[in-house]
DNA sequence: GTGGTCTAGACCACC
DNA sequence: GTGGTCTAGACCACC
């Protein structure tokens, strides 16, 4: 057996700014805290800062320009593709959580059902 | 922004238990390994081991004796109210992480379908 | 006017390892230094190493698993495309710096053509 | 392996104005900025720009004149030489990194006669 | 002030 | 021993 390890900070952050980003809180051109700015607010090295926004730059999400900071970058299109693969990782794991406890496909379904009628706050759609 | 943190070794391990249990692959009576031996299998400490297994005690999952060993003592209605704790929580962070990327109920039903009749696997309920 | 700086070392170390790939001294498979020995050769720090192999593994040059080390993952069309661009690179490196000191088309082919006759040890093609 | 670094920026500077005087940007008698001049424009130390006025005039390149500025001294006849010998090196540069991706002498022909052709802007020559 | 590179070194997981 | 993550901090280029 195997333990699960905490997912790397570097990897948490970049998560956090697609889910913004998927929100809409971020749009195109949106200028996100300097490295050093971010590092401070969430008391994490500065090293660790630059390698989620490089990788974000990477991933084409942001854009940085030195001297000037970093800035959104993702176009709708990019992130219609991001988003789908993020909710197919939930899915996923998901599937795999309620079928290691043996529930059938029905009950998933029933189950997922219920909860949403139980605890509102979604949008309807 | 606070960053997520591994759960504790011994939560996974109680946690880990109690799928098997649910899944009937351990059954009231069975002997589980002793502490040393799964300290030794999973190469962690004794102590966190015996912690764990205290906790299942206190939860009632198991039962040592002492020079006999560790032995499954859960019932089937108090592996039913497991499986329901353990399956709701599996929802409601399903739930969550779905609408923070703006999912609406229906579209999640809808992918859950999707999802289940794409990767086969589950059993027909 | 701008100075030109020093190509930073992870960089370097990439180039090192595509022109090596191109030369076929390393192939598909190959096992190539790990991080810690590559640092010490080279006498630089090790994290420099580990950018360098991070980003190789990005472009699918290399893959590493933990505990075992790094091995060549690049096939041969990977690798046709990135000697096309390297030798785009320098090509168009060329007609700038010749351009710059106001040589022509017709020029830089004769004097080409000239230097490649005069300091032989290339392969005929 | 070693790895290239950065060329001094003294030298930088005398190429560029050897580059400049082989475009007949600069002729014979025109002054160059003062050494405090190009200091500030360049935002460098006036002690790198003092080293590379100072190698160009052994260079013969320029001519100072205490009180007066610096001046372009260098002929027509001294300028094909150092036309020359840039070419070399940058020639020499060239099949070098080509060769070290094993391109044969016809490939290398043939890739500049069409990078030539592709990114037009040369003079006809 | 902004990002970019690099060093030094700790600690961990996996083999 | 292997790679992976993170911290701490220096120094630099560009604005």
């Amino acid at each position: 057996m195997d333990f699960d390890v905490a997912r790397p900070i570097y990897q948490q952050i970049i998560d956090d700014y697609k889910k913004r980003m998927i929100r809409g809180e971020l749009r195109q051109g949106d200028k996100i805290p300097s490295q050093r700015e971010y590092a401070e607010m969430a008391r994490i090295n500065p090293n660790t800062v630059q390698r989620a926004y490089r990788e974000m730059e990477n991933l084409n999400l942001v854009q940085t320009s030195r001297g000037q900071g970093t800035f959104v970058s993702v176009n709708h299109e990019e992130l219609e593709a991001i988003k789908k693969d993020m909710a197919a990782a939930v899915l996923r794991s998901f599937v795999t959580e309620m079928r290691a406890m043996q529930f059938g496909d029905k009950e998933m379904l029933e189950m997922l059902g219920q909860a949403l009628t139980s605890h509102e706050g979604g949008t309807e759609k």
